[in-house]
DNA sequence: ATGGCCCGTAGAACGGGA
C-alpha cells in the first residue's frame, strides 16, 4: 500500500495535475492540504471517475483538507472525523479516517507567519492540542499515521540555509520542540528511516527561482506509530510535480507500507 | 535592493502562504 501527502495550494487549480499523477502513480491513500474549496465545490465526481472516494472538510478561501482512497484496493474512508475535539477551531486543518485498518490523520499545521505574530501563538497552541489528542490514541498501540504539511523543518539538514533561518518561523526552537514532542509520543519520521539524498526538501518558494536552486525546506512529513514502523519499506519525495508547469509550491511525500 | 511569486476574492489591490 502506498500513502501520500500533498499540499496542493488550491485543488481547483491543481486537480488536472492530481488526476494525471494518480493515473501514473495510483497511490492508495492521498492526504491533501490547502484545498481552498468549500465542500459544495469539492470535485467528487472527477475523483470517483479516477477511482477514488473522498472525505473532505473545506471552507472559503483558506485551508481545507481531504483524504482520498482508491476504491479498488482500500475501499472508502471509514470513521471519518473532522477537526480536534479538544480545540474549537473554525479553520479546517484536520481530518482523520480509518483506511484498511490503519488510522490516517491528515493535518495542515498553521503557518505562524512570524514568531512575533498572533498566528504564531495560535500555531503553538494548535500543536499542543494536537499532542493532547494524539497521546491516548498512540498509547493504545494501534497502527496510525500522521501525514501533512507540518510547517516545521525539524533539523538543520531540513533547511537549505540554517543560519539564515535560525529563529525564524518554520524553524524556531519552540516549533522544533513540538516536533520532538510528537516523536516522544512514539511517532517516527518515516523519511529518516531510510538513506536519503542530501538537501532533500518538500517546499520551495515560488520566488527567486528557489526550486531551480534547490533553496527549500522539508516541512511536509509522514509520521508513523511504532506499530506501523516495521511495515514501512520506502519513503520518498515526489519532486517531479514541483518541476511541472503551474506547480504547487509543495511536492508530495510518499510512503510504502507492506 | 528587507522584494521578487502564486492563489482567492475581488472586480483594484490585498491578505495569506512559507
Amino acid at each position: 500500500m502506498q500513502i501520500a501527502t500533498w499540499n496542493v495550494n488550491s485543488l481547483k487549480v491543481r486537480l488536472p495535475q492530481l488526476l494525471d499523477w494518480l493515473a501514473q502513480t495510483p497511490v492508495d491513500v492521498v492526504c491533501l492540504q490547502e484545498t481552498k474549496l468549500v465542500d459544495a465545490k469539492f470535485p467528487v465526481a472527477q475523483l470517483e471517475e479516477a477511482g477514488y472516494a473522498a472525505a473532505f472538510a473545506g471552507q472559503p478561501t483558506y485551508n481545507g483538507v481531504a483524504i482520498l482512497t482508491r476504491r479498488q484496493t482500500v475501499g472508502e474512508p471509514l470513521a471519518v472525523q473532522v477537526g480536534n475535539p479538544l480545540l474549537e477551531d473554525p479553520q479546517q486543518r484536520l481530518i482523520s479516517a480509518t483506511v484498511a485498518g490503519l488510522r490516517v490523520i491528515c493535518a495542515y499545521f498553521p503557518n505562524g507567519q512570524s514568531v512575533d505574530s498572533d498566528k504564531y501563538v495560535y500555531k503553538l497552541d494548535w500543536i499542543d492540542r494536537l499532542l493532547d489528542w494524539l497521546q491516548p490514541q498512540l498509547a493504545g498501540g494501534a497502527p496510525l499515521a500522521l501525514l501533512g504539511d507540518f510547517n516545521i523543518a525539524p533539523e538543520e539538514r531540513d533547511v537549505h540555509d540554517p543560519a539564515a533561518w535560525a529563529g525564524q518561523v518554520l524553524f524556531s526552537e519552540p516549533e522544533r520542540a513540538r516536533f520532538r514532542a510528537l516523536q516522544a509520543l512514539g511517532l517516527v519520521d518515516a523519511f529518516r528511516l531510510f538513506d536519503q539524498p542530501e538537501r532533500s526538501y518538500t517546499w520551495w518558494d515560488y520566488r527567486q527561482m528557489a526550486f531551480r536552486r534547490n533553496m527549500g525546506l522539508r516541512i511536509d512529513h509522514v509520521l508513523v506509530s511504532q506499530a506501523l514502523r516495521p511495515r514501512v519499506t520506502e519513503c520518498r519525495i515526489e519532486r517531479e510535480l514541483r518541476r511541472r508547469e503551474q506547480p504547487s509550491d509543495h511536492a508530495p511525500v510518499l510512503v510504502r507500507i507492506d
